[in-house]
DNA sequence: TCGCGGGATAAGCGAAGGGTTATCGCGCCA
DNA sequence: TGGCGCGATAACCCTTCGCTTATCCCGCGA
């Protein structure tokens, strides 16, 4: 497999005809037929077949050709990254859960990059399970979420970030709001609206939903909290919800919080990165910032949405794979 | 640059040493030397640069590696796509604009490969421009949103799928709502809630918001339009909505619909594809289905969130980029 | 100052990659 | 049935890849 093989597949593809890619590409019809051979060969699959009207592709043809043009465009990206990294600012990429990552790291981020400069911040979203592995990739410079587990034997530092608690809210309409106190295992039969952190097992929620045992068919995931609160709204289940920042929702007036009285609410948020000489002098400036004020205040504001201009879809189309 | 030269750099990011990624891949060090000059000329950078502690990636290294990285998994993924594709179920991959995707989308398509079996389907968010593209392309197989411009002098076909009404809805705090009614100038200086479709310049809410020039800073983008909705109970801003699938909403009680005297709700979603004989099978086959009352009363069900079993986040590294 | 560890370089080699021209196979249509 | 269009193959060439061993370079600690 290689990538001017790929890129061929791809043009043949879109075209429908080796001729016609071959002379988009300026190269002999051949050349391409021998490309496509070799992809053939090389990934097992036929690919490309040939029918009356043109070349369709083959069941496996349609699942790699996706995977393909993701695969050049990104060769391309690679290019355009390196030649607008002259003198282009220093790359801060920070790695969150769902929750923090839309709630609180926008607005930290934007904050820090501010006060220092000539940084830009990136921000993506993963499982706690990936973030130790993203960190020694190289493939982000900071974590935020729930403590990396061994830590320390695997090289990275995890110092705990901010304390926040975790609430059960519900509809007004909701039975069990109607109850002075409310057990966990109460829950289990519930309907559970969640913020896709609560589909990881690894946070504190995934962990209840795993300990409980709750079926799936009764979890829904929603986009963030915010939405999983305005389904709450209906009174058809209970989600599960940071609490300061639930209550700066315009919803949080007609949700109430249930007494879980045998659930551990409070929580950490930490802050994990490389450890020691192999940390990034720029990770150690926001490790620094994050104990400052402005940090403090700047995590306590939840995010509703993001201003338009800073707004750029991912790619979805990683949808596919 | 190649895949090879590709692994080799992301393995040498990661391990911080030429040595060891040397063993690890079971090859002699100046192997992996020459690869990384090789890759170093190709991409004019240098990448990667010695440090007394190790390897420290360059500005340039550090955005490349996520690229890198994500190429290399891909390759990998292609493999996996073909070999997992013998005797698996055809694949019918989906594109729409976000309202669509988030909304109706998923219930249609469930509902459609329950019927006709064997069919695993994929859907994507995409802006309206991409639509042609990825149909011309193969990377989508049937789009739904506005109507593809020029589709018929491109080889495709556009046809209506559905009627729906935009609806511009504010709190019933909003100064607007007491109006008896509005005009669409009225509208500039508000504060506009909308969900990525409004971000889309092609979207009809895109090209209001160009029209009548809001500044961008009075735009705030939320995952969807649930979420914008729940912003919109604050008072502070108008959502333009989905008429249909607001009503079903359960904070549209606290929601009133603006008066919008010269705005022409009335909107069509299309469905479009490769026309004639260039279209799939399957193809056909959902847009047959797409007539059938089964496949209305699906659009009308507004899906609030997506059932846990089903959902898979999607490569969010993408953000990088 | 002398090893020494670790990366860069040199020289060489077999195997692919990527290209060409010429030829074959096959469905289609006059 | 004989072209014809289009993809697949064959034969051949040059470049690059990917690997080896041997050697050099350079900062650092004994």
């Amino acid at each position: 497999m290689t990538l001017t093989q790929l890129k061929v597949f791809v043009l043949v593809a879109r075209l429908g005809s080796l001729k016609q890619a071959a002379t988009a590409l300026g190269v002999s019809e051949p050349a391409v037929s021998q490309a496509l051979t070799a992809l053939r060969q090389s990934l097992g699959d036929q690919l490309l077949a040939r029918t009356p009207t043109g070349m369709e592709l083959t069941s496996a043809g349609q699942r790699v050709v996706s995977i393909a043009s993701q695969m050049v465009h990104l060769a391309e990206d690679a290019e355009a990254a390196v030649r607008q990294s002259q003198g282009a600012p220093d790359l801060l990429r920070v790695v969150a859960t769902s929750t923090i990552g839309h709630a609180v790291a926008p607005a930290l981020l934007q904050s820090f990059t501010a006060r220092v400069g000539h940084v830009e911040a990136t921000l993506g979203i993963t499982e706690t399970a990936e973030m130790a592995a993203l960190l020694h990739e190289r493939l982000a410079d900071v974590a935020l979420g729930p403590a990396v587990p061994n830590a320390a034997r695997d090289g990275l530092s995890c110092e705990p970030l901010m304390r926040y608690r975790i609430a059960f809210v519900a509809s007004v309409k909701h039975r069990l709001t109607r109850m002075s106190e409310t057990r966990v295992r109460q829950l289990t039969d519930e309907r559970w609206l969640v913020d896709p952190e609560g589909s990881d097992p690894s946070s504190p929620v995934g962990e209840v939903l795993e300990q409980l045992g709750v079926a799936p068919e009764r979890i829904t995931v929603f986009a963030n909290q915010s939405t999983a609160c305005a389904a709450a709204l209906e009174g058809t289940g209970i989600a599960p919800v940071v609490e300061h920042l639930w209550q700066r929702e315009a919803s949080s007036s007609r949700l109430t919080k249930l007494n879980v009285v045998d659930f551990r609410a409070e929580r950490f948020w930490y802050v994990s990165a490389l450890a020691g000489d192999r940390r990034r002098p720029l990770v150690a400036k926001l490790q620094r910032y994050l104990s400052t004020p402005d940090a403090m205040h700047a995590m306590h504001q939840a995010d509703g949405g993001i201003p338009r201009s800073r707004f750029k879809p991912p790619v979805y189309v990683t949808l596919w794979s």
